[in-house]
DNA sequence: AGTTGCTAATAATGCGCATAATCGTCTTGC
DNA sequence: GCAAGACGATTATGCGCATTATTAGCAACT
């Protein structure tokens, strides 16, 4: 029945002082020039402590303060049913961070899902204004919604490079170029010559990312590129036989248990005729006994790390004197798998691995 | 730059009426007998349409209203790192039950940690009251807790079985007793004689209705039980061993991949000597490759329907008069799962069994 | 003409907090 | 003795909405 909370105002009827002093006192902060002397900050610490009070924060997002709630906007579903869990360890992370950091996070699931994606329209933008700031993570960002989140001056980070116009856009990402660079000339190195690249070729930032860091590699290696635009399972498998490839680097949205099996209908074995690296945690892909190489995204990380980036922006979003601006683009290094999918190649690449090992330093020269 | 969100005031301007209208309009509820004109409603409806307005859920909640978010506090850490995931499969239940409402969800992550389990300290207490209402899921309730729930009257479902004096506290939960006793019976019914029953004996909701649906099971069969308290793996296999089972339940808490090391020293295999039945998802355990029989929560349809419940609550809140009152003590069955760990008892029991299975048809009705 | 009854809307208020503007009360200097 | 500042706290206001109390207009009665 009780509904009544304690309120700013019933401390400040302990306390024998104005409802202000209160809010002086908790924020610590005094704009215009109000002082309270340490007597009374003292005398309504007490209150607060005898009533137990804590502030509400609805009443303090809506006066134009903060709330301690920092949001987390998702374009695609949190918490996939059945399928593998993609957002679970950026989540955990997130959660993690959030602890730490003491905010409650906020999940938007309420935005209307149209075409399989969350949009942020205009009532889902709105209440975004719920919480401090927003974590925003997702394929399918649309340039005029950025804009409006830049122009409305409201705390956000992505997680997941992005790129754009003046760099205003702060996000914390996986160094996707890198890592699939490392990932090729490890292949290189061991004396593969053809390494083709497998997945879609779609305008977003980290398939981007990959092929610029599997074009990079190959270049340095004086090796030819070879992108094989997945389709049916059985198709592309075909594809990499016909391209006589001999290493093949998988794009998260292949899966590989699936390809795994077309190939051996074409009498291609993993790894012994094919190596395969996978470049971040496959989308689809079942637990299964394959422990394959390549690299992984540090996803926990990345996400506890967002959250403090958010959390700094929106602290010094009012004062911005803070210890220097924090670094609103951060990549993240992302983790090399050794695993059991890459070995030297076995056949018609042989002789020209033979070539190249006799510049190479120990371990990988020995597959001649 | 301009902070400033279309609010209702610019809507009322807009349509030459008073923001009070506009509040009416949209609520579509007149408390006192205020009536709109359709002529004037429509009018207001347009001028929404126009300027985009969508509400503020902050003004929204500080003036008493309802504003869609729906809370989850965790004892525990929801996402945890490294282990298993207990909580993700819930969260996905809730999180689509979320989508389908309409709400969003806001995840208590801020409430100190205090001795490895959250409390609902008066602050934390206090910030639930962002949300309309709240669900609750972890085992480390605390009896005052839940009375000044109660006491504010504050909307709240507990996903998990909780008993309560005049069964006040609602709550969806899965029916360990039944599970449980039929996870018995199917070993009884397959000539088992020895049927213990491994797990902590704490006073723990959960616990309480597995040891009485074992009871249960125990008594119609004319079996005597046997509880054993998992110490130290080799301990427990140790005892197993010596009470001479021929099957064993295993509580969650029991990792049964590290009992079955365990059993394995003692030359003990399963399910050749011991059967094996899980009472539900173990706690800890990591993915292997053993079929584990016994049962599983239905933790994705707990989680959704425990939404739903709340959301329902939430709702009827202000109006008792809905169609009926929802179900405030809702029990989801457990799905049996055959498993490979739940066979025939091969040794001492085998004579006992085989004068049984002549005189039973079906399976339960053989005990007297 | 005055009262009742009904419809259609508005004004006023408050939720709990942050913050700008203001107001006393003491010192201090000249 | 009086203006000028420093100090310490208060009053007042508004955030955007829900809701209650109140008003205004008009037809239908006695």
């Amino acid at each position: 029945m009780s509904r009544h909370r304690t309120t700013q105002t019933d401390v400040a009827a302990l306390a024998g002082v104005s409802q202000a002093t209160v809010s002086f006192v908790l924020s610590g902060r005094t704009p215009s020039g109000v002082r309270i002397s340490e007597e009374t900050r003292k005398r309504v610490l007490d209150a607060i402590r005898i009533t137990g009070y804590s502030a509400n924060p609805v009443a303090q997002r809506l006066a134009g303060g903060h709330n301690q709630i920092l949001g987390v906007f998702t374009y695609e579903a949190t918490f996939p049913r059945g399928g593998r869990d993609f957002y679970g360890p950026f989540l955990a992370g997130i959660e993690h961070a959030a602890e730490q950091i003491g905010v409650d996070l906020l999940l938007f699931t309420s935005a209307r899902v149209v075409e399989g994606s969350r949009k942020l329209t205009r009532s889902g933008w709105q209440r975004l204004g719920i919480a401090d700031g927003c974590l925003l993570l997702g394929q399918h960002e649309e340039r005029a919604e950025l804009q409006h989140l830049l122009d409305t001056n409201y705390p956000f980070v992505f997680v997941g490079r992005r790129e754009s116009e003046g760099g205003r856009l702060p996000f914390v990402g996986a160094d996707y170029r890198s890592a699939t660079r490392r990932a090729a000339l490890r292949a290189c190195s061991l004396g593969h010559r053809r390494i083709g690249y497998i997945g879609a070729s779609t305008r977003d930032q980290p398939t981007l990312d990959r092929m610029s860091g599997y074009q990079a590699a190959m270049t340095e290696s004086g090796l030819a590129t070879q992108f094989v635009v997945p389709g049916d399972a059985t198709q592309t498998a075909a594809t990499i036989a016909d391209l006589g490839l001999s290493a093949a680097l998988l794009a998260p949205e292949v899966d590989p248990d699936e390809l795994r099996l077309a190939l051996s209908a074409l009498r291609i074995r993993v790894p012994e005729d094919l190596s395969v690296l996978l470049l971040g945690q496959p989308h689809h892909q079942q637990p299964g006994p394959t422990r394959w190489s390549g690299f992984t995204l540090p996803r926990e990380q990345m996400g506890a790390r967002a959250l403090h980036l958010l959390s700094q922006l929106v602290g010094t979003e009012a004062a911005d004197d803070q210890q220097g601006t924090p670094d609103l683009h951060q990549l993240l290094e992302c983790t090399d798998v050794p695993g059991e999918t890459l070995t030297p190649p076995e056949n018609a690449d042989r002789h020209e691995a033979a070539v190249r090992s006799s510049t190479v330093p120990p371990q990988e020269r020995n597959n001649a």
